[in-house]
DNA sequence: TGAAATGTTGGGGCG
DNA sequence: ACGCCCCAACATTTC
């Protein structure tokens, strides 16, 4: 029997696995790898990397079961499959196709050694597969997702197999250091499902005001699970399209569409970096590139640390810090906020963002930044300044969300907790809570100034 | 997946 | 009864 490794790199499941499936069904023996690469787990957020850890071990436990264990090998990846492979003579290696640039870089040399199957799993459709008539790929949302949408694929998830190729002791494996596994998102493929199948049960039916509530649970709370393939985009996909069928009243339909749609803008984010990768060092829109960003470090020290003295910038803020998870619309607020209120670089939101999140991601973080910094593609307008009084009114209108992460603030009815710095002068001091930082009205006409400033520059000069 | 400024409309108060 | 004004509510334009 041949042997093949199967590199997991995010794709942390059993279930709908089709690269674990085509290497099984090729009939080898599997031989599954982790890889702990230096050059990643520098970059990687502590909370991301004892997600990731985690997640390791809840693998591991389920290889086991299957009568498998999961090798994890600490190196340059090159190296380490070349090792592997004089070890267990194995004749291919099978992966789950990573679009980023740098895993497109590592595979190409990768395969170099050895015979390399690389599956499409991380998204529903691959980036190549959804492109407009004339061959080009779409830079707008809209008709991607149409395009997207008329796609077929296959409805029939893989199973997890209950068997799998026994993998003998002698194989060396580095052991986990131990970690503190999160009670916000504990690790693994199980939790993934119970999480899906909560939000289908009911949630996802309310999505389309559920969303926006800063102080509900409105949203799935999947994305770290999705980053780390403990759940497939598939199994995501089929799902919310089950939902759509299952009800008749049009409310709860059009709900259920808005989450598919976010997938799909997962899947729109990941095409983008697969075919503009340069959109991690630079703006998408040319005219957009030369923006006089202001450099001040304290500012951007006020910002990460929650201190701007807008309650609701401020609550996302440290429910990152804490969490390592911010909601949605937590994420715009406060993007527009380091982009348009401190006129800071886009880039700086989305390296600490990165330094952050559990589901940090480079294809949908760096979207999501150029999108709210109005930069990137199908993005939104650059005069699109959100007022952070009236986002937390809208989307918060009692200051739960507020008082949960501010504890200044607790005692703040909601006469004053969007708007601190009008209550009384006791009340305020007592709580020690920053006046703004800010005044939003005059820094939102610094930020027209300076976007229009730019576009105005790339006019007169559009060979820059 | 904004917000502010500006324009329009129509009901009601009032002389 | 009529014209005028005010202004809220809504719509449109602009940033």
């Amino acid at each position: 029997m041949a042997t093949a490794i199967w590199w997991i790199r995010r794709d942390l499941r059993l279930g709908d696995n089709p690269t674990l499936a085509a290497a099984l069904s090729e009939g080898y023996s599997v031989i599954p790898l982790f890889i702990l690469d230096p050059r990643l787990l520098k970059l990687a957020a502590p909370k991301r990397k004892a997600f990731l850890l985690g997640g390791l071990q809840q693998l591991d436990q389920a290889l086991r079961q299957a009568n498998s264990r999961l090798v994890i090998r600490m190196g340059e990846p090159e190296t380490v499959i070349e090792e592997l492979k004089e070890e267990t003579e194995a004749a291919a290696l099978f992966a789950e196709e990573d679009y980023s640039p740098y895993a497109t870089r590592r595979d190409e040399r990768t395969a170099r050694y050895i015979p390399f199957y690389r599956v499409v799993g991380a998204t529903v459709h691959h980036p190549a597969s959804v492109l407009r008539s004339n061959g080009e790929p779409y830079t707008v949302f809209t008709p991607f997702s149409k395009a997207w949408k008329a796609l077929p694929f296959s409805p029939a998830l893989l199973r997890a197999p209950a068997a799998l190729p026994p993998v003998r002791d002698s194989l060396r494996s580095e052991s986990l250091p131990e970690i503190q596994v999160s009670t916000l998102f504990p690790p693994g493929e199980e939790e993934a499902k119970r999480r899906l199948e909560r939000f289908i049960s009911g949630p996802i039916y309310e999505y389309l005001d559920g969303r926006n509530r800063l102080d509900l649970e409105g949203t799935s709370a999947l994305s770290p699970y999705l980053r780390f393939g403990m759940i497939s985009a598939r199994q995501v996909a089929l799902a919310s399209l089950k939902a759509i069928e299952d009800t008749a009243d049009p409310a709860a339909r059009r709900s259920a569409e808005a989450w598919l749609n976010e997938l799909i803008w997962r899947e729109f984010f990941s095409a983008i970096l697969y075919h503009f990768p340069h959109v991690l060092r630079e703006a998408f829109n040319p005219t957009l590139r030369d923006i006089p960003w202001q450099s001040s470090p304290q500012d951007l020290e006020i910002w990460r640390a929650g201190l701007t003295g807008y309650p609701v910038v401020d609550a996302a803020m440290r429910q990152l810090a804490e969490t390592g998870w911010m909601h949605n619309r937590g994420r715009m607020i406060t993007a527009s906020f380091l982009t348009k209120d401190l006129l800071i670089n886009w880039q700086e939101g989305e390296n600490w963002f990165m330094s952050q999140l559990v589901d940090g991601d480079p294809a949908a973080n760096n979207g999501g930044w150029q999108w709210t910094a109005g930069v990137g593609t199908d993005a939104a307008p650059y005069f699109r300044v959100f007022n952070p009084t009236l986002q937390a009114k809208q989307f918060d209108p009692q200051g739960n969300y507020i008082r949960r992460w501010i504890p200044e603030l607790a005692d703040f009815p909601v006469k004053y907790i969007h708007t601190p710095w009008a209550a009384p002068g006791e009340l305020l001091r007592k709580s020690g809570y920053p006046t703004p930082w800010v005044d939003h009205s005059v820094a939102r006409n610094r930020a027209l100034w300076a976007y229009s400033f730019a576009k105005e520059n790339a006019k007169k000069s559009p060979h820059l």
